[in-house]
DNA sequence: GCCATTTAGGATCATATGATCCAAAATGAT
DNA sequence: ATCATTTTGGATCATATGATCCTAAATGGC
């Protein structure tokens, strides 16, 4: 019934959220992007609308797929240790194996757009609320099953470990070194790890490696 | 022996300061750094070179003052663990104090300008090897007085005080809220305290409120 | 084949932006 | 007072940028 594309609507949106991610929303153009994209600038408007409209869903689309990989493991049903230890190995590798260092999305946007926009402010906030509540449940659930040190606040970890991730998804872009990332997670996971006392199958993970440097 | 000029480069330069730590480097134009330094055009060409220029020396500006106040206490002779305790309590207090929740330039930068700019990467990178170096020194004189668990890697848990910093920096322009900050490194400063067990005046900081939410 | 509809191509627009230019103004040295 | 020197004011430039417009092209329905 009418002409039809010569693009794929996802592939380019792909395409917009590697621009975003690596560049940032004002430092992207939309002649970059629709260069990128392999669109002209007319469809580029004519099928998005604005270069806004782009960003936004660049950033739906990061959340379903960078965000949606990264948590996949969530709610198996493995020691919550365990996958949290994965997710922050996954993490950093997948930070480290990027040749770009871009980060975040959601972590850069945090910085550049939120400020100026509360649309994005929520997507941001309201992402930052899921992982909170996720390391929760995890931290809570280890305590039940004797995994996790039972003297430390769900709430409290929660908040830690979402810093903790924030933080290394930034200090790759400056400082993309493996050790940096590894050394600032151990001791937090050396605090998860219940006391070495009388405790039924004491957990010795991560327990090597410490002092001597 | 020529017309003086009719604004002072330092009050000018902290204005530029300000401008570039709320909106960033790319959205504050020189057309608004001029007006809000009250410098006209040319005199701001002609005193500053250009744009980049007068971002240096803002970052500049912004290490010696508000890292240089931050920092104040890092070489006093006080408790490692009440020196850190005080830093992350300022770092807190003023990044919520601030209504325009600016952060970090520093931490905004290394999202921002730091992957498209080599120069200000190093001023970056070097600033966080430099806290990195303070938080170790800190740590390892700590355990030396029996304050700081003799069984955490100085090394790493620099790495982790630096990424948590880092984050309250970065967390605050999204959601400045003191739960949350506060939250985030409690169960650090936990981790930090020496075991309860038998130590000559074993430390009783912050071992209250904790768990029971 | 013709039409309605949507996309593609590419020129074009209005504005923003970093930066420059030049004449006028303000100082101290002589 | 005159001059050299620097700053100031404001117009101006060249380019970048987000967005629009108009025509041609491509499709399915009839």
């Amino acid at each position: 019934m009418a002409r039809p594309r010569q693009f794929d609507e996802q592939v380019a949106l792909e395409v917009a959220m590697n621009r975003f991610w690596e560049h940032g929303y004002e430092r992207t153009t939309v002649r970059d992007l629709s260069d990128q994209m392999g669109v002209t600038l007319s469809s580029f408007f004519n099928a998005f609308g604005d270069k806004r409209s782009v960003f936004e869903r660049a950033l739906q689309l990061y959340i379903l797929e960078v965000v949606g990989s990264l948590t996949a493991h969530f709610d198996e049903d493995a020691p919550p240790l365990a996958i949290l230890e994965r997710f922050f190995a996954d993490l950093i590798d997948k930070s480290l194996e990027d040749p770009d260092n871009k980060g975040c999305l959601l972590v850069n946007s945090a910085v550049e757009v939120v400020p100026h926009d509360a649309a994005f402010r929520d997507v941001v906030v309201q992402m930052m609320a899921r992982f909170e509540k996720s390391f929760e449940k995890l931290v809570r659930r280890g305590q039940r099953q004797g995994t996790v040190n039972v003297a430390l606040s769900p709430k409290e970890m929660a908040k830690l470990l979402l810093a903790l991730m924030v933080s290394l998804r930034l200090l790759v872009r400056a400082r993309p070194e493996r050790a940096l990332l590894e050394g600032a997670i151990r001791p937090v996971f050396m605090l998860l790890a219940p006391p070495i006392s009388n405790t039924k199958s004491s957990s010795k993970r991560l327990r090597n490696s410490i002092a001597g440097d």
